[in-house]
This record gives structure tokens, sequence and C-alpha cells, in this order.
DNA sequence: AATGAATGAGAGTTCATTCAT
DNA sequence: AATGAATGAACTCTCATTCAT
């Protein structure tokens, strides 16, 4: 029952279950998509899917698995703070403006659709993901105003606030927005100067 | 055809099914909703809504575009120009992250997840909507800004990044981050002076 | 609502159902039929179905609402009370024993089987069917026992004996009981004997 | 082949799936349990019910076969004859009224489902379990008569009578008829009067 | 203009059965 | 002999949409 290989056999084949459903809901969406649709993507029967996952919803799920062990994985570097202020907030929001671009988005707003409309996804996206995320954020900023000498900053909200920002600029974006189309490389310092020294204060400090 | 009182019983039937539409949507969601929900919140028969709307994304159309009026006419205060700078910010922030609060943010919700996965409503949305939004809002804030002195600011980068900011701080909200639900009533005020001062420098310039 | 055109069409169309419903779960049986099979013995499509039954067990509930009226019906001529206690015995039994030979018992046993598993169908027989009619039977024959001096009858478990005896025999035959087959005929009399008299006291009161 | 070890395994092993199996349908009824259901509850995996079934029917024949072995042990004390007529005609009343009350007739519930509506069981129980019992019943019944001088009694049919008779009343009580419920104990001693001697002479002979 | 009965394609899901290991 | 993953046909039920009245 815990026999390693059994397990390692499951994980692969969920790992193709949900590859297809990835697949296929980038290219049609949630809605449109059918089990069919992914079981013939992933060259199995449709049985099968349901002798690894309970329903639909559980795919989606199931995506948000992976997305996790992958967020953190990729956050791991800012941990180490041996980078200066400046270079940690820039470096904070230019890897997710950057990462979810390749495929237009196109995971992210499945994602994003499905979570505004279904709560058990949306609950468990902000306690698995978000929440932690921001969390470990919060620690990583904290140790860095503190060598600012900023303690009086509200860090919980600021950490928001950016997170917030990131995320809005990518919504915006999706919904076809020119002028970030076109100036989505500058973003990375403009936002950093806009953060640190508020509109129109180039300066660095 | 252009009878002005036919025009006039249209366009009272056609509010008609858009505030049932609009109150259904709100309850259960786009897709759970039925256009048998919809037809009977209204007292009306299914058949009829097919005489005023192609289709139900049509329905969600036309929400859009009673928005889009409403919208306008909200912002049109800000236009006047009478108010200090920091003001200005002030009420730019404050006005849409208390507007859609009543609800749980139950209409925007499904809006948003709905656009992210059609690409009808998305550019039906930016082109009606957000795009004339945010060209007003440059307006307004280039003739802010050079009454400051600011001139060398890209605005409509600025512009772009204080409506994500809020856009992205209703979306973590309605992920269910507590501590935004805490503090949202000090966003606006923290906000302002992230937005003027950046990070930690407090002072009103 | 209450347009009482529009109650005949549905009555007509409901009795349009429910035939073909009959006929096909007489030839397959409940659950080897499907709904499209109902549909399409009807010459209707699926979906019509679903517009007068809530789901595939209704079906059943609707064939027992009918049953019920008809049973009612053909169980008003005992009622008059102007036969002989013989004739009276004789009549009770003969007429369940006689009412499903024709089409060997099909939908009987369809019922029956259902109903053995079935605890909403089952309640509903009882309370429908069932019930009233051993109270209509208990009044029949608390009467015409009165009129024997057989006051100290006691005449519900009698009612329930002789109405049990005629199902149970009923039951055997549909087994396959060749003695039952041959002798089908015989058992009116026979059993009216045997009930008036007990075991080879052949002599008629 | 015929290796007596080999064949005790194949027994053991077929006895205890059908223990499972009776146990799953008597909770759960026939068609809603699954051969995972059964599995489970044996301890085994699905696939290994299929060495020993041919499907999930032939559990339900094999629950017969078993039966049939019981039932005619039980069967067994009747046959010394060394009792009163009124005392055998009690006991052959007695015994079935009792025998399934246990699980609120679970089994027999389901058994006589199945049986209504598959021809295949409908046999293998008449040849294999009725029509023997009947006629074992014959038997003991003719020997009695005779002695009671109750040459002229066409025994075939009392048989069929008084069988017939508990199976109905069986069904009725099964149907959830509260008057039959309450006054199960008094059935034995009524129904022999009933049968010795005919509707309301109570006197024994 | 309004109705609402009829449509029927299509979806998710189940589960008896098979068979390679 | 035992396994249990894989199968895929089949089912019930939904619902946006049409159209005769």
């Amino acid at each position: 029952m815990t026999d390693p290989i059994q397990q390692q056999l499951i994980t692969a084949r969920k790992n193709q279950i949900l590859d297809a459903a990835t697949a296929v809901f980038v290219e049609k969406g949630f809605h449109p998509t059918t089990i069919r649709d992914i079981a013939k993507h992933a060259g199995i029967s449709d049985g099968t899917i349901y002798n690894y996952f309970d329903n639909k919803t559980a795919l989606l799920l199931g995506i948000f698995d992976r997305m996790k062990a992958s967020i953190i994985q990729e956050d791991r570097p800012l941990a180490a703070g041996e980078v200066d202020f400046r270079t940690f907030i820039r470096t904070s929001l230019s890897h997710p403006l950057t990462a979810q671009q390749r495929d237009n988005f196109a995971l992210f707003r499945i994602v994003v659709s499905e979570m505004m409309v279904n709560e058990e996804l949306r609950t468990l996206y902000y306690e698995q993901i978000l929440e932690p995320t921001l969390t470990l954020a919060e620690t990583y900023f904290q140790a860095q105003a503190t060598r600012q000498g900023l303690e009086h900053v509200d860090v919980s909200l600021t950490i928001r606030a950016i997170s917030g920002l990131v995320l809005g600029l990518m919504m915006e974006r999706i919904m076809g927005d020119a002028t970030l189309a076109a100036k989505w490389e500058e973003l990375p310092d403009f936002l950093t100067d806009l953060i640190l020294n508020g509109i129109g204060n180039t300066s660095t400090r």
C-alpha cells in the first residue's frame, strides 16, 4: 500500500493527467474543457482519470498543488538576504511580472477565473499558496526594512500593497492594455522607484 | 422602428431583464445561473429574454454597458480639479476600494471571472470601460501633476500602477486575506502616503 | 396557470409518457429501461420527459397514481353490499387473481420488484393504495360479517390474511409454479371454501 | 483439478465472497452494491471475485444455493410426523413467519426484488428451492391429512394456499402495514384456526 | 410582443469486467 | 491464485435556445 514503486507510478500517472489537464485548460478554458478532452490528450480513458481524481474540480486543485511546490522553490533565492534593499524590491517585482508572461498568462487566467467563483478553490489557494507566500515575504521584508532603519513601516500592509500592485498590473495587462504591453520591461525599475520614493522622486536613496 | 415610445419600452424591458440578471448572477454566479432563473426573477418567460438579448453572454455585456454609464458618472467629481494633489490621489483610491465592498464584491467577482476566460467580454470591457477610464484619469492626473511641477513623471504608467494597485488589493481581499479585511479602512491614507512618498517617508510634501 | 385547457394538455402529455414508460418497463424491466427508450417509444425527446417528471423514479410513482385511480374505480361494485357472504368473498378473491393475469403479471412484477427495494415507493404504495384498500375492505367485511353473526372475528387480521393469500399465490404463480398455473381457474372456489370452512370442510354453510 | 484440498480452498473462498456479498446486499441492496464494495468487505481484490463467480448476478445465484441447503436442513424436523395435525400446521406457519424477521426482511426483500425481474434467477429459485420445498411439504401434508381422514382434500392447492398465505403476509408486513406488525405474534394461532376451521369457527376440532 | 413547451446535444460520472503482471 | 489499474460503454439529467401559437 505504501509500496514506494506503486507510489511512483501513481505520482507519475497523476502528473501525466495534470499535464494534460493544464494543456487543455490553457487551450480551451476550464468549463469548455471536457473530461474526455483531457483523457484523449493524456492518451488514457475517461475512467482512468477518476481513478486518480475525484472530479473535474480536483484537477484544478491538483494543478494548484504543483504550483505551490514550484512557487516555494522559486522564492528561495530571496531568502538569502545578501542583496541590497533596492535589489530586493526590484527582484520581488520582477519575478512574478515575467513568470506568467510566456503563455500569455493563460493558466493564470483560468485559475483566477475559477477562483473568483469557487469558494473551495479560493480558500485552498489562499491557505496553501497566498497566505504562506505573504507571510514569508513579510519575514524577508521585515529583516531588510530593519537594516534600512524603517522600523515604523507597516510591513504587512506594505507587502500586500506590493503584491497587489503586481497582481493588479498583470490583470490590466491581461485585459489588453496596450501601454502596459509596450512598457512591460520598464515596469520593474519604474515600480521600484515608485515604491521606494513615491511619485516623481527618482533619486535613489 | 425608431418610434421613441417603442424605444422606451424596449429600454425598460432590457433594464428589467438586466436587473434580474444582475441580482441572480450576484446570488448564484454566472454559470450556475440559468436563463429560467433570470426569467422567473424578472417575472417574464424564458423566450422573452431572447427577444432582447442574443444569448446568455449578451446579458453580461448588457450589465457592462450599464456599468460604463455609471462609472463615468461617478468619476465626474474629480474632473473639477479644485482639490489639492493629495486629496486628488486619496479620493481616486478611496472610491473604488469602498464601492464594491457592499455585497462582498459579488458582481465584481463574477465579472472578473468571466472576463478572464472570455475574450469578447474582455475586449468589450477594455474598450468600453477600462481604456476610457484610464485615459480620463491620465488627463486629470496630467493636469494635477503639471500644477505640482511633476512634468517628468510617466503619467500613463503611474495611472496604471495606481489603478492596478487598487485592483490587486481588491483581489487579495477577495481571496480572503484577513489582514486586508481588518485594515481596509486604513488603506486610503496608507496608500496615498506610499504613492506620494514611497516606503517609510510619511511626511507630506 | 390553472388554465383548464393547459391542464388538459399537461395531463395528456403525462399520460402519453406514462403509457410509454409502462410499455417499456413491462418489456425490459425498470432498471434496464433508459429514459431514451421511453422517449423514443413516446415519440418525444429525452428532455421533454423531464419537463413533466422529476426523474426516472417519478415515472413509477406516476404509474402508481394511475393504478390507484383504477383500483378505486374497480372496487366500487363490492360496496353495494347486495350480495351474499359467499359471493362477497369469492368476488374479492376472484378479481385480483384474474386482473393481472393478462400480460403475465409483467407490470405487477416490476412494481413489486422496485418496491421491495425502494423505500419511497414502498411508503407511497402503502399509503396511497394498500392501506386505503385494506381499510375499505375492512368496512365492507365488517358489514357483511355482522350480518352473518360473526361479530367475534378479528376483521383486520382476516382481511390481511385474505389479501395476503391472494398476493402470495400471485407471487408463487409468477415464480413459475406449474400446478398453480394449471388450476388457476379453480382457485376462487377452492379458496372461498377454505376461508369459509377451513381445510376439507367443503359444505357450504 | 479434483484435488480435494484445492476444492476445499475454492469452497472456502467462495463462501468468504458470498458472506461479504450477503452482508453488503443486505445493507445497501443489490443494484447499489458495487463489486468493489463486496471485495472490500471480503478483504480481497475486485478481480478475485471474478475468479470465482462469472458476474454480479452469479453472486445472487450463489446466495440462493446456500439458502437451498439451509432451508432443507431446517425443514427436516417436520418430517418426523410425530406431532398432531394442529401442531403440524402451526409449526409450518410459525417458522417462516419468524425466520426472516430479524433484519427487517432485508435479504428476503433483495432476493424477491431481483427475482421478480430476472428470469434466470426466478427459474433457479423455483427449481432449486420453491418446487422441492412444496413437493416435500406435499408429502408431509399428505401423510398427516390421511391420518386425519382428509383424503378428499386437494393437497397441492392447499399447500400452495398455505405457503402463499405466509408469503403474502410477509409482503404486506414489508410494505409497512402497522396492524400486521402489531399482531405478528398472534398470527400463527390465528392462521391455524383460519386454515383448520375457516372464518369465525374458532373451535379446535 | 410574449409565451413556454419542446428540443437534443452533451456533460460528468459510475462501474462491471478484463487482463497483464 | 491474486491483484487492481485500466477500460469505455452507458446512464441520467441539464439547459441554452428555438419557434409555433
